[in-house]
RNA sequence: GGGCCUGUAGCUCAAUUGGUCAGAGCAGAGCGCUCAUAACGCUUUGGUUGGGGGUUCGAGUCCCUCCGGGCCUACCA
């Protein structure tokens, strides 16, 4: 029994998310979480909606909203979105929490009171009929190099030349067109993370279990160039964390913000907080997750996120940590994801390319998602999804090889033994062959979930499934029953002890069908995992009835494969 | 431009870190079964490991080079 803190990257609140953003952190977050809880951990889960930043306010502009009111609405949208994908958060909580304000404000205190801070004052583009800073994405113009005409102020898509805005011909605002823009000077505050820097590569150097893309990224940070540069860490914007030294004021900064990347992942903390507040509980039950002063020492802390979030949780966020100089909690694993492309391209919010999650659950039920998703999770690079795949290995997956064993069992329970558990028979090597396989590909399957490899864990419950028709097929129970009705029984029962256990085994990934396979010979409540596999399959009582469940999975047919083809193809 | 990742059967992926004839699943082929969602089981056909060169007793694995795909490059998040 471990104490483990799980935190997903935080998704951005701009929006629905699509099955790319899905799968690279949420989804196999909660595929681990499930599973350490029914391993009986302790375990605390967070995830957070991201508030903060230009591409919020610009949003809510769009929408002719308030941004306080959108990130309202938005947040609700995917709270209800992680809903439907079962993800099973602790708390979904929001970087604009007042708890996210009174922590990232305290750890710009402690930072100054470290010297870690430094004012800077900088040049950047205003756009006078905006009336705001541009990042330098959100300016475009005609390229100096190649003449493309829709060149960004950071870089050129056409020619790949990295742009100051300044560069630009003809430099406009992205967003509203608006070409009244002129270069003013504003302070910013910059954490001093080169000050930082052998501290944060000796903790880097020290996690030789991480994933080399996880590590690689640090180092080429740390390294490349004149080493880990200073950043930035606030803004001219109106929605976010107003810049405060702890709770006092901070002169000279009152109309600026922090910057999202500050305020985000101190998120992960705010959102523990928030989760003690919603239960009533005190302070100490969240801190006894983050600080090692006040019984943290013993957690175990793994974050997920995309290859794309990698430096601002390897780097940033331990700097804003350790730099503090307090007792907080540094993660202890780092999983990073590649990114899953659409039929040959990539997902695109803004071009509204790929399948979002509110389509994909109006489409098919969740557990078809998590499936596939997790079964093709990016691990080692990036990864495809395809309509053909996806109804490929539903059907094969979950319909054939999970869905129609638990109701041929059922259903041949129901026939000719009446919907009870049969008594007497007796079990011989069949069932010692079968239970010694089913030994070895538990500890595969559990050794793969330890160590955080979904693909070959998916591989291996598949494994597990397979050996149920395998084991009825040469059993041939259908056949005994002619001349043996004890042992047909008999073989039975050890078909039947399979379903809690692949109830049990199943959950992390499918935990709708899960929990409808342990109804069949349970009472409802989640199966348990099966610490002894001998005395998990002879936990059936003999007398007990057995439901025959409604179908459990539908296949995909390939005319249904084809119109949802069409109805998402790449524009 | 620079850094990192990646290329293995028609498709999706393995290969215990240099050590038996490169293995699975899907798709294809054949046989069997009839409890079951025409489902399942068994058997089986597919590979000059992107090309070329090198190191080594031995290379998918290490080195060089060329070709292809991807990510990052610090003010998107």
């Amino acid at each position: 029994m471990a104490r483990i803190l799980i935190t997903s990257a935080i998704p951005y609140i701009n929006g629905v998310k699509h099955l790319g953003n899905l799968v690279g952190s949420q989804l196999p977050s909660d595929v681990y979480a499930r599973y350490c809880r029914a391993r009986g951990h302790e375990v605390m889960f967070i995830c957070a909606t991201d508030e903060h930043g230009t591409p919020a306010e610009l949003a809510a502009e769009k929408a002719g909203q308030p941004v306080r009111e959108y990130c309202d609405e938005m947040h609700k949208v995917q709270a209800d979105l992680a809903c439907g994908f079962r993800l099973s958060f602790d708390h979904f909580g929001r970087s604009s929490s007042q708890r996210n304000h009174g922590l990232t404000q305290h750890f710009a205190g402690r930072l100054t009171d470290k010297n870690l801070i430094r004012e800077v004052v900088e040049k950047q583009i205003y756009s006078i009929q905006d009336s705001r800073f541009l990042p330098d994405r959100y300016i475009k113009g005609t390229c100096p190099e190649c003449g493309y005409e829709n060149a960004r102020g950071d870089q050129c898509e056409n020619c790949t030349r990295q742009l100051d805005p300044v560069d630009l011909i003809n430099p406009r605002s992205a967003q509203s067109g608006a070409t009244e823009l002129e270069i003013r000077e504003t302070r910013h505050l910059h954490l001093r993370q080169s000050a930082l820097r052998q501290e944060l590569e000796d903790w880097i150097d020290s996690k030789t279990d991480w994933p080399i893309l996880t590590t690689s990224i640090a180092r080429k940070w740390l390294r490349d160039g004149d080493g880990l540069q200073d950043r930035g860490i606030t803004r001219d914007l109106d929605w976010g964390i107003p810049v405060r030294r702890g709770d006092t004021e901070w002169p000279g900064m009152e109309d600026k913000v922090f910057y999202v990347w500050f305020d985000a992942p101190i998120a992960y903390i705010a959102a523990t907080a928030e989760w003690a507040d919603a239960h009533g509980l005190g302070d100490n039950a969240w801190e006894r997750w983050w600080r090692t002063d006040r019984g943290a020492e013993d957690v175990r802390y793994v974050q997920f996120m995309g290859k794309d979030n990698v430096p601002f949780h390897t780097l940033s966020f331990p700097a804003t940590i350790i730099g503090s100089g307090e007792p907080w909690k540094l993660v202890d694993f780092i999983k990073s994801f590649n990114f899953l492309n659409y039929e040959g391209g990539q997902f695109s919010t803004s071009l509204g390319r790929g399948v979002f999650m509110d389509d994909a659950l109006a489409l098919l039920p969740s557990d078809t998602w998590r499936w596939w998703l997790m079964k093709h999770v990016p691990e080692t690079s990036d990864s495809e999804f395809t309509w053909e795949s996806f109804r490929l290995d539903v059907n094969k997956d979950l319909a054939d090889v999970l869905g129609n064993f638990v109701s041929r069992v059922t259903r041949f329970c129901q026939s000719r033994f009446d919907g009870k558990v049969p008594d007497g028979g007796s079990q011989g090597p069949e069932e010692a062959a079968a239970t010694a396989a089913l030994a070895t590909h538990l500890r595969n399957y559990e050794t793969h979930m330890e160590a955080i490899e979904f693909r070959r864990a998916t591989a291996e419950l598949r494994e597990i499934w397979t050996l149920g028709n395998s084991y009825f097929q040469s059993a041939e129970p259908w056949t005994v029953l002619r001349e043996d009705r004890d042992r047909a029984g008999a073989i039975l029962r050890f078909a039947l002890n399979l379903l809690p256990l692949y109830a049990a085994l199943s959950e992390p990934f499918i935990p709708d069908a899960a929990e409808t396979i342990g109804a069949v010979t349970g009472d409802g409540s989640r199966a348990r995992w099966p610490e002894n596999i001998e005395t998990s399959l002879n936990s059936l009582q003999p007398g007990q009835s057995v439901s025959v469940p409604a179908l459990l999975f539908s296949k995909i047919s390939e005319q249904e494969q084809e119109e949802m083809q069409a109805r998402f193809s790449p524009p």
